[in-house]
DNA sequence: AAATAATTAATCGTGCACGATTGATTAAAG
DNA sequence: CTTTAATCAATCGTGCACGATTAATTATTT
């Protein structure tokens, strides 16, 4: 009964960082009017290029419902392109576009400043890192479980 | 630079897990028909009934856009009362109904057959939960810097 | 007392997240 | 080859978050 209280209070205050988080990054992000999960995509197509929708949602751990129209605004935007695959024709194919692949330094940059402005040092947060990542892992690995197995304590008997 | 990757890390792995974390809550609520963040403020009245819109704000972090449609919704479902205040009619009371406090029992023992049922050793995180605590406060005390501060290094000049 | 400032909730618009479903396409089984 | 199953993106509906603004009320100043 105990571990509620420290789970609750462990899960406020991953979501509280979350949103600060977010909050930080779209204040270095504003002038290049994107968002936090934008930006994300980008950071995954700047590793490789030509991903298709399903792998970016692997990397990102998202689906169709939320990057489709996700990617549609980035495309909006005139950072990427959208194209249906020709050999698989459910596919769809993002690439970024000269805009996209020319705007990782500035970004960086403007990334960069901020964290300096803000006087912030995030390589004191290593440990921290390594801990909330080990959790991330665990929680993964607890919600996967019951998604394969649909319930209850009689899997695979009926 | 290479601060840079250590943030995106960071960050990256902070949203996911507040999603994991969120997801993992959900499911525990989803037979009382409750969202995370409405649980977030049945925690808060449940340590202190009847308090305004203002004073739940300043707990979970909210304010009244986000706030006054999620309490609306948690009144329609019947856990709280709305009301304006007599004494100062711009602040809107919140107390819990007699489902939203009868409930607390239930809902905490759902939260923590999920938890078991996971076999999720959240004590294991009491360092986790430390040291993200020290995280969003840092990122809390950074961001509120410059929305006292406006912009840049000449402030108090004009 | 009247004018001004501060506080508070509500409103508006946009962009995620996500459960659930649908439709198109491809792969696998019969 | 045809039927069936699996895969993939898109769609739909709901509920947060949040920047920005507005309107009502209260506090403060003059």
């Amino acid at each position: 009964m105990e571990d509620i209280k420290l789970a609750n209070q462990l899960c406020f205050s991953v979501y509280n960082t979350s949103r600060l988080f977010t909050k930080f990054y779209q204040k270095a992000l504003s002038e290049f009017n994107l968002t936090y999960p934008q930006y994300l995509v980008l950071l995954a197509l700047w590793e490789e290029d030509h991903q298709t929708l399903h792998q970016i949602g692997r990397r990102l751990h998202l689906e169709s419902n939320t990057l489709t129209p996700l990617l549609r605004r980035i495309e909006q935007a005139g950072w990427i392109i959208r194209e249906k695959s020709p050999q698989d024709k459910r596919q769809l194919g993002i690439r970024l576009k000269d805009k996209g692949r020319d705007a990782q330094e500035p970004i960086q940059q403007a990334i960069a400043e901020c964290l300096g402005h803000e006087h912030l040092d995030i390589s004191e947060y290593r440990e921290a890192h390594e801990t909330i990542v080990k959790l991330e892992e665990t929680l993964r690995a607890a919600l996967a479980e019951d998604t394969d197995k649909p319930k209850g304590k009689f899997n695979g008997l009926m």
